[in-house]
DNA sequence: ATGATATTTGACACCGGTGTCATAATGTCA
DNA sequence: TGACATTATGACACCGGTGTCAAATATCAT
């Protein structure tokens, strides 16, 4: 298997590579007979571009690099299969780097990242779309950036998030509504920005219902599994239990749901639970569980579209676009 | 900002570029002092060399691209969790690449990825490091890859799995010592060969203790959730229902035990029920699930791991390995 | 000191494309 | 038909490295 460069094509065609280069890139000023019959040759040498030549000389790579620290894996793969979908749309590749928010490495890390990948954009996810820090870093490396689900302001920034005070509050109305008064709520990250955010969204609809906050009914957690079934066992020991448990996100919600299930109480009769992001795990368990769809993978594709229109042409506006949540009702949650 | 390139170090060093490169990549060769010489001048410029510069005049990318179409999210994470571990231990990167195994496009698809990103290897995981067609047609593309979790034969090429009819074998196994004699199957999908192998294993245990097979209490799965939710209908209607059910994998056992929760079944005194992977879900969910443990992550990273060796140096020997599975018992499964 | 050999170094072509600019071909209008 | 604008084409440098090979220098034995 020989391999066909565009200078074998430019012989065979009897044109110049230059010209062969502006057929391939579809430039203008090459009359029909020739761009005819350079495509013709394309077919007959079955020739591809070296896309390595052409990032040098273009100084672009066609790959863009998705950053996350994220302790759960359905976000993960969400994010993943959405920035995949952009990509592919337009031909780029996908590169995905985890890595330590915490750390003094992190810059050093992203910039070895960035030195030996040469990416032409990057894609944050929280809790990096979060991180000043890192912001700050990637506008001294003047490379493009979008940030997914996060809430600092940064107004020349591409960001896609969603409004997740607002789906907090609805959810938490639910609850209210359903006759809950004692709502005990596990909060997030610390690093992620839809924590405060989701707090607030609580707050708000109890203020709003004329239900006294009561801090003792908040647990931390920090959206894993293990810190979830830690918050779950202060909340059900808790005297009097309250009767619901608001987790903000479904893992949390799952090792509630387990605990409670493990005390013998009955959920919903004793106990009602609900989550947040309507992760796989909210359907996969029983009763499964009311939470908030997030549009995770919406979000991404958007963010990721739009960082490749950015680097396409960098006049290209910045979009920054707040999606809506949405609330999902199972059998976790029932009336008091 | 001013770019940094290997010619500005060569000029300000006082050397030639060709000996900045020997530097570069540690050539012999090189007097002490100049390299030393060298050395500073990367320093003081902070000098990074241009990835895309070397790929060209090596024919190189260190990327390696990872191929997969799994419906568990949590086999895709714990794959890309190993493969990253080993890129990131040799300076590679990884760029994910999720497509379809049915459908003529596939290889036209593989060698799109192949032509586009240059990739310096690829590793396959279920189903494709069991398509022989795949297999064939990398073979003629000369790229090297390794295999996750294959069980088809081929010598030429890495390949690392895990005993699955071992495995599969010995949770069957566990529930016939509990005193289990209907033990139900919902096998996996039928493009993995892990599929047949879990199935013997379950049938050699069923064997070697005298228990007749009986092919009713098989179910056709997929390794999807949703697919166990059908198979769990199929064997919890039959009457007399079996004492015990063994998915293929996690998600699948996970299904059943919502049906069963469901239909106000006692898990495990009215059944018991054993996944296989040792998925997250397993223990997240109560009753957690008997399952065996199998090594995705070290598979994968010894893989890549090997695959980059085959890369930097093809006459490295050929690996092949089994790695054990282990039993690993939790609530869902008891004495009958 | 001399020649023989080993080590260090650099000039230059090359990887496979793209950008710039000059030149050739064609079209337009008075 | 000539003057001029427009379109088509190619020569050549360039992107930032690596490979080849010959020249320069150092090392060694005699």
């Amino acid at each position: 298997m020989k391999k066909v460069t565009i200078n074998s094509v430019a012989e065979y065609a009897g044109v110049s590579k230059k010209t062969v280069s502006r057929v391939l890139n579809n430039e203008p000023n090459v009359s029909p007979a020739t761009r005819e019959k350079v495509l013709k040759v394309f077919k007959e040498l079955d020739y591809k571009p070296n896309p390595i030549a052409r990032g040098l000389a273009r100084n672009k790579s066609f790959i863009i690099g998705c950053l996350y620290d994220n302790p759960s894996k359905s976000y993960i793969t969400r994010v993943q299969s959405g920035a995949l979908e952009a990509c592919h749309k337009f031909n780029y590749n996908l590169l995905i780097h985890p890595c330590e928010l915490r750390g003094t490495e992190l810059i050093e890390n992203v910039g070895q990242l960035l030195t030996t990948s040469r990416l032409d954009g990057l894609v944050l996810t929280p809790p990096f779309s979060d991180s000043q820090e890192l912001i700050d870093y990637l506008k001294t490396q003047d490379i493009p950036y979008a940030r997914v689900a996060s809430a600092i302001q940064d107004d020349s920034s591409i960001s896609v998030r969603s409004n997740d005070e607002q789906g907090a509050f609805e959810l938490t109305e639910h609850l209210i509504l359903l006759g809950h008064k004692d709502i005990a709520f596990i909060k997030g990250h610390p690093d992620h920005s839809a924590t405060e955010k989701r707090f607030s969204g609580y707050r708000n609809a109890l203020l709003k219902h004329g239900i006294d906050f009561k801090s003792h009914l908040v647990a931390e957690g920090n959206f894993s599994y293990h810190s979830g079934a830690d918050s779950a066992k202060e909340i059900l020991d808790l005297d009097p239990m309250p009767t619901a448990v608001f987790a903000s996100n479904d893992y949390m919600a799952a090792a509630v749901l387990k605990l409670a299930t493990q005390r013998q109480l009955k959920v919903p009769e004793d106990i009602s639970i609900a989550g947040f992001d309507n992760a796989p795990i909210a359907r996969h368990i029983w009763p499964g569980l009311t939470t908030i769809a997030q549009p995770v993978e919406e979000m991404t594709r958007q963010a990721v579209e739009q960082l490749i229109m950015q680097i396409s042409d960098p006049s290209t506006e910045v979009y920054q676009k707040v999606l809506e949540a949405k609330l999902i009702t199972r059998e976790s949650t029932a009336a008091r």
